[in-house]
DNA sequence: CGCAAAATGTGAGTTTCATCACATTTTTTA
DNA sequence: TAAAAAATGTGATGAAACTCACATTTTGCG
């Protein structure tokens, strides 16, 4: 991975990490096109097994129950695959795609995916990596749900989602909306909201618009200690 | 996938997947060893990154919170890899692994497990279908854990471990204990009690010793769709 | 075989949240 | 920019399930 350049997709997103050449390698056999906001990219009842990368723009995948609750998601930003999972081991899809931005999808055939995959050393690499990233992060998400309190689950969501922007002090730029939250946390909405009422009566968050800052870090990180 | 020949592990485990080649390809890189029940193989605090083969016998791979709450397990029988996250991407690792029976286990380094890993495409090919495979399970046991009741996670869990038995009846062989049942759809082991004996009083399930039989596989897959 | 340890069954009390309901504010979009 | 749609704040209520407690049964082991 050391020798690698960087390429046009941002540092972190699958496609950096195949490299120039990996990029390269999948692009030829891969073609583009564009999506409005809100339109499908792929749906769970797809009976293809295409793989689809994100060039530019801002997808989510999610996975909703029989009666329509959305229970999981991902956002995938520039530089993120999917479709990948049928893809590998020829299962039906497990989630539905769509552009939550304006966004150009490159799309390919799965055996001509695997070719590349199977064949270039960085690709392959990525995307083992990928995968156990994905892993680990499923993982952790279901010993929080299992194990933390709302009020922690928030926290800790709160926690992975901001940047130091002083000493002690997160700032979360676009702080999605509490439905969303929720999702990500297994929660509901209005616990969503009462647990940021009572946060910000501690005087641990602050609010204006769609920003919002950890007051302090540290007694954030004390809530998810104590059981 | 189609041109392997069978080897000496068991139908859908990780080294059978490798093939005959893919398992001699790693074995000479390898070195076995015993391991009796109970003794710890691997914990989170080592700071190696080797991976290991399940070669005969059963392991247990545990994940537990800071107050010593087991929350999440899942067995390695023979022809299981494991460690094989931190080889990958070089993190931490994630899990503790005991021996559950009498176990004779292969160990390699990460660098050498890499190496025949990119190199022999059979081997390549059963890493990232066993990775998808972990992603699938870990996601709806995650979709399953946030939408439904205790009763139905009980009544789902009885329906994968068992097998048919007779038409419309399932049996389960071994039944986990109630601690171990409760740890594997997220609940108590007072809660998996209760839900046990409503069901027993139902007329839904029978014990006898360590089996279970499901006596109406149909009336209990309803169960689920109800919400 | 017999004892200790583990596993099970069940009651009672309590806590946490999920749910419903609505008023209010903010954001979209026609 | 006004109307419509989304998002938010908060109360009241009830059900689900966690916790503690202890009696009983089963299992494992010396």
């Amino acid at each position: 991975m050391s020798d690698l350049e960087d390429n046009k997709y941002p540092e972190g997103s699958t496609l950096h990490a195949c490299g120039p050449s990996g990029v390269e390698a999948l692009a030829q056999f891969w073609t583009e096109s564009n999506f409005a906001p809100r339109s499908v990219i792929v749906s769970e009842s797809d009976t293809d097994d295409d793989v689809f990368f994100v060039v530019d723009g801002l997808a989510r995948a999610a996975t909703f129950t029989d009666n329509g609750r959305e229970v999981l998601y991902s956002d995938l930003p520039r530089g993120d695959a999917f479709g990948i999972f049928a893809a590998i081991d020829g299962q039906p899809r497990s989630t539905n795609v769509f552009a939550k931005e304006q966004s150009r999808i490159a799309r390919m055939s799965a055996s001509n995916f695997r070719e590349v995959l199977h064949t270039n050393r960085s690709v392959n690499q990525a995307f083992l990596t990928y995968l156990v990233d994905r892993i680990r992060h499923l993982s952790s998400r279901m010993t929080e749900a299992t194990t933390l309190s709302t009020e922690q689950r928030l926290c800790a969501q709160l926690l992975r989602m901001c940047v130091k922007s002083a000493p002690d002090q997160g700032l979360v730029e676009r702080l999605p909306t509490q439905q969303e939250l929720a999702t990500l946390i297994s929660s509901q909405r209005e616990s969503v909201g009462r647990e940021m009422s009572k946060l910000k009566d501690q005087g641990l968050i602050n609010r204006d618009g769609k920003a919002l800052t950890i007051l302090s870090l540290r007694s954030m990180e004390t809530k998810l200690s104590d059981f």
